[in-house]
DNA sequence: TGTACATCAGTGAACGCGCGTTCACTGATGTAC
DNA sequence: TGTACATCAGTGAACGCGCGTTCACTGATGTAC
């Protein structure tokens, strides 16, 4: 409690970010309080203004953090198709479906994203574009042009394919859902 | 305030499912309070436990009736494969993407579903098969068990699509997105 | 027909609780002498 | 080298507020006599 670094502030105040990325993911942004994700970062609440303006302050940097771990995430996929394979199989795995605090930003928070400040909806925005740019470059190097729409199709509809299967209630038609959505995600980042 | 006959309580509590609708799929579940929920039926907050169990049960009973009147919308459409293109049309449209209070529950309380309780989860579940098989029913009334499958594809990719069209803060980007989640669906219905 | 009563949908204040936010304070460390 | 002080990340209690829920009460109406 005192006269660290700058660097130990900063570490702290990343460790708090990334906590709360998990806990947002996990109980949503409404339903999780200042005290709560201070407390999963092994602070106190009081210490929450000491490194953010507000709660909104800190969903949205959450918000570009988490776009950042999937951005590098993607980077470190095999080059081409073989590492889109990849990257829908795991996306669409049912370990991904049973994990959300641990897995992707959008499918967790979309539509909890739609009611956050400008700010926020703009920091989503730009990470989903840079992701689109990086699986568009696997899908098709060439050209990228085309492949953009296709790239943007695919993600919206691994996006909430896994998040039916994460709210359907028999499990086999969950796995069914998964199972059949890689094989669309493939078509449409493939297809003709 | 008094003896009126059973048709009118029964007509009080339809009117705060149908309220809570539209402003659940606004606020999201955790963003709407019940004194809010009883306020937009024109009722004030002590009468809420005279019609629900809970808060709760008033969001499993909105998200069928929500369910049960998106079906009913489906089940006029005209036959055949225009009435999907109709349905995907509209679902897919700035209107839409402008009005989620008055919208698709699915794109505005999925990743908010998942939180819920088995009872609603199940209620959601039972609503969306029901849509599936009328919406397959249309794509190949001939061959439903493989309209399934690409009924649920398409299903996804438009919820995903339309999640993302009303986040992304650019406005031109958001109407691309509805555009090719149009023809991306139209594929995912009917190709091959 | 007129009056007294029972009904019960709805009111509005209150319950304890957790929310986001503020603030006076702590106490381990780096720095000054 | 040893001591006094300044720093400041973090604590923990408190603020007003809205949450979900409870409950004593109201008052317009249908029914009984």
């Amino acid at each position: 409690m005192a006269r660290y670094g700058k660097e130990h502030k900063a570490a702290t105040r990343q460790r708090i970010v990334e906590a709360a990325g998990r806990r947002l993911k996990l109980d949503g942004i409404d339903g999780s309080g200042v005290a709560t994700l201070m407390n999963d970062a092994g602070l106190t609440n009081g210490a929450f203004y000491a490194h953010f303006a507000s709660k909104a302050d800190l969903v949205a940097t959450a918000i570009t953090d988490q776009l950042e771990a999937q951005l590098a995430q993607l980077s470190a996929l095999e080059p081409g198709r073989a590492g889109v394979e990849q990257f829908v199989r795991a996306y669409l795995s049912p370990e991904h479906r049973d994990d959300p605090g641990a897995g992707c930003p959008s499918a967790a928070l979309l539509d909890e994203l739609r009611r956050c400040d400008q700010r926020t909806r703009a920091a989503y925005s730009s990470g989903l574009a840079a992701m689109i740019d990086v699986i568009a470059a696997h899908v098709c190097p060439d050209d990228l042009a085309s492949a953009h729409p296709r790239t943007f199709a695919a993600i919206a509809s691994m996006i909430g394919t896994l998040q039916l299967s994460r709210v359907v209630t028999d499990p086999e038609l969950a796995d069914t859902l998964l199972a059949e959505g890689v094989d669309n995600a493939l078509t449409l980042f493939f297809a003709d």
